[in-house]
DNA sequence: ATTTAAACAGACCGATCAGTCGGTCTTAAA
DNA sequence: TTTAAGACCGACTGATCGGTCTGTTTAAAT
């Protein structure tokens, strides 16, 4: 092998990373896998020797990222907390892992190809297993009646548009800057806005 | 003339709203002057008649559908609503006029062609007017004395990425069902989830 | 009746894109 | 040392897209 088995793997995580971040920053039809070879310094050949298409590559790379920032929370998320400093933590993770605009990508992605398509089935999977997690937490919140409300799929959906919603004005704000804005928007909702 | 003036301008209305529709639907780049055509029933060198370029009838669509979202909602709010029913007013026809998912085609519509470039200085510009328009309903909150907080442009940037984020859920909920929601999300925000 | 020009239509062009394919290089096994 | 295969390269292909250009139709002006 031309390269060893490692090397491969860093050459593989590294076209994944300057994916994440095109796709974040430009979205999905928008990045052409041109602009990721270049940023990723590799030939169009060697990314399709890692992955079958275009597609193969955002699920792989969606999938990974949403594992990898509920992984992270988990290592320091405690079952001592309560459910507000849990969702706080999470409101932090959410800026850290830059999933806020990866995101709009996936929904560019899934309305392209279709959610009856098997790769849209494959994301609508990863995208639920995610919300499930999500939905656990507020269900969390409810149940030791730490916030109001009777559905915590709806407040979850709720709340993750939210943040979601959150990333649009961003762009440019630095990490520092969007978890404190996260973070007012948090106690916002927590508190209300009603005098 | 082939068609009268009116005729001509039933057509380019026509396509403006296929357009729309497409746009916020698909996403500005998924969607190809050959569907719009399909979509309003005209050949594409009539929709070249008409706009100059794609970026040109997205940028008369965006104005058209945001200026028009406003006027309709000054028309029922009055002076002697509270803000607080200003602001439920609001959610209704960020409802009815689908400009929902259509911030999220003007993202990727600006992002595609550079917030420097002449088309994303105009695209810049209507949405500064339509920010000033929200921001001075929650001043007029914040005034008031309704709601907490000493920011109005934060706060309102806050609740437009609120009611921008909420829609990605909702593709394909009914108007009724997603002014339910809205409403709901509305209170929420008013009244804080906390316990 | 003739002319004029707006309102279309559709063939065409160059650029770009996702994906393919044959080939080269390097490492590890035999 | 030979060999086999994984890692990688870059030219090529077919399709699609935005935009142009030429031509045709028709309502209105003369």
């Amino acid at each position: 092998m031309k390269k060893t088995k490692d090397d491969a793997e860093l050459t593989k995580q590294a076209i994944v990373e300057a994916a994440k971040g095109l796709f974040s920053a430009k979205g999905y039809a928008a990045t052409s896998m041109a602009d990721i070879c270049s940023a990723a310094g590799c030939s169009r050949g060697g990314l399709y020797h890692h992955f079958d298409s275009k597609e193969d590559l955002f699920i792989y790379l969606a999938d990974q990222a949403f594992t990898v920032s509920w992984e992270q929370w988990g290592e320091v998320a405690r079952d001592g907390m309560t459910a507000t400093e849990q969702l706080y933590l999470y409101a932090d993770y959410f800026v850290d892992t830059l999933q806020k605009p990866l995101n709009k990508a996936g929904e560019e992605f899934l309305s392209r190809i279709g959610p009856d398509s098997e790769a849209g089935q494959r994301f609508i999977g990863i995208l639920q297993t995610y919300m499930q997690r999500f939905e656990s937490l507020v269900r969390t919140g409810l149940e030791r009646g730490e916030w109001k409300g009777d559905n915590p799929q709806e407040l979850a959906m709720i709340i993750l548009g939210y943040y979601s919603g959150l990333s649009d004005s961003i762009p440019m704000m630095d990490k520092a800057d969007a978890k404190k804005l996260y973070r007012k928007a948090t106690m916002l909702l927590l508190e209300g806005i009603k005098q």
